[in-house]
DNA sequence: TACTAGTTTAAAATCATTCTAAAGAGCCTT
DNA sequence: AAGGCTCTTTAGAATGATTTTAAACTAGTA
C-alpha cells in the first residue's frame, strides 16, 4: 500500500507503521464510523498492537488534516467518520446506532445569517431517530 | 414562588429546596443556556449550596420530565436549553459561544425517511460558525 | 408526631481522553 | 550504511466531567 503512506506524507505525516495500520483500517474504500475503542479492537482483531495513546492522537491527527470527521451526537466519546464529504447522520439513542444521510436527502432550504462578525464554517444535522 | 413547586409536582419531582433553588435560577423567563458547572456558580452566588452530584442529578430530572434540554455541540460537557421548544443553535467553537437561532430562521425542505421500523424524534442543527 | 419513600450529601469510583518523560523509529546527510 | 536530529510511540499517571455509593436527611402522609 505504497498509496496510503504517499497519502500520510501529503498531509504532513511520517508513516509509521501505526499509522499506516489505522489508515489501512479506515481507508479501505468503505465509509466507516468508528470509536477509539472500536479501533483499538479491531487493530487488536487484525494481530497489531498499538498504544491507546496512539490511537488517539492518530484519530485526532487524521482529523485535523482532514481524513476523518468528527461526529458529535452525545457526550459520552467520540465518533469518527472516515467519510468527510457534506453529509448528514440518523441516530438512534437507544442502540448508539449511527447510519449516514444520502447527501441530498435532507436539503435546507435557507441559512440564517450568522451573528455579525461571523460566518458559517459547518452544519450538522443529526435526526435522532427511535424503534416504532 | 409556589408556582414552581406546583410544576415540579406536577412532573413527579418532589419540590425540595434544592430543586427549589436551581429551578427558581433557570426558570425566571429567560431563555439561557448552562452547565452543571455555571449552574453550580450561579448557586453558590445566590448564597445557596447545592452538593455537585445533586446539581448533576437535577439537570437529567429536568431534562426527563422536559423543563430542559441538552444541546450537545461537543463532548467535553454537557449544555443544557432553558428554552425546550423546536429550535436550533450557532456555535463558535473558538470561544464556546451557543446562540440560539430564531426558529423560523433555518428550515429544513425535506426530511429524509428513517430507516425501516424508526421514525423521527428530533431534529437537531448544529451550525458551526467562526469569526471572520 | 412518627413513618416511609424519595432526596441529598461527601466522597469514592468511573471512564474517555490527554499528558508525561523516556525509549524508539523515520529520514536526511554524509 | 552510520550518525544524528526530530518526530512518534509507549506505559502509566493525570485530568475532569459525570455517576455511584451508603449514610444522613426531609417531604408528605398517616
Amino acid at each position: 500500500m505504497k498509496a496510503l503512506a504517499e497519502q500520510l506524507r501529503l498531509a504532513g505525516l511520517r508513516p509509521t507503521r501505526q499509522r499506516l495500520a489505522i489508515a489501512a483500517l479506515l481507508f479501505d474504500g468503505r465509509h466507516r464510523h468508528v470509536t477509539a475503542d472500536s479501533l483499538t479492537e479491531e487493530i487488536a482483531t487484525v494481530g497489531l498492537q498499538v498504544c491507546c495513546g496512539t490511537v488517539y492522537n492518530t484519530l485526532n491527527q487524521f482529523m485535523d488534516v482532514g481524513l476523518l470527521r468528527r461526529v458529535i451526537v452525545h457526550n459520552n466519546y467520540s465518533l469518527f467518520d472516515t467519510n468527510t464529504e457534506y453529509h448528514h447522520h440518523f441516530y438512534d439513542e437507544q442502540t448508539n446506532e449511527l447510519v449516514d444521510i444520502p447527501n441530498n436527502d435532507v436539503i435546507l432550504k435557507k441559512l440564517p445569517h450568522p451573528p455579525d462578525g461571523h460566518e458559517i464554517k459547518a452544519v450538522d444535522v443529526v435526526i435522532h431517530i427511535q424503534r416504532k
